[in-house]
DNA sequence: CCATTGACTCGGA
DNA sequence: GTCCGAGCCAATG
């Protein structure tokens, strides 16, 4: 496990219900505000051993990143289950949801 | 060391 | 608004 991996799952673990961050602000937290394309390949290593909030990571433009055909649903439910609004097209309201403090 | 891989991001057409 | 290309970074084989 490297520094900025486990800064970046910290930063995940800790994201709160109800809200949603993006790569690239994760990222940023991180250390590294470009490696936004990094957080995504943690998240796929992690989820599969981890428990991780990954539903709550949402690309810049405020989306569910994923295809229709992938798990998008079940993270779609998972949001709205939490009280995040998600639109027609897996779109959230980032003004909204965004979650900005740290720990 | 070099090449590949990613649920990204940004800027321009 | 959408689509496309180039940039970016760290982990992996």
């Amino acid at each position: 496990m490297t520094p900025f991996t486990e800064k970046v799952v910290e930063i995940i673990k800790q994201i709160p219900p109800g809200k949603v961050m993006t790569y690239g602000q994760i990222a940023g937290l991180a250390g590294s505000p470009r490696a936004a394309r990094q957080v995504v390949r943690i998240l796929h290593s992690m989820s599969r051993k981890h428990k991780l909030p990954w539903h709550r990571v949402i690309n810049a433009k405020g989306q569910i990143a994923l295809q229709e055909e992938d798990p998008f649903e079940e993270q779609r439910l998972n949001l709205e289950m939490e009280g995040v609004e998600v639109g027609i097209h897996g779109k959230i309201n980032l003004e909204e949801y965004r979650w900005d403090l740290e720990e």
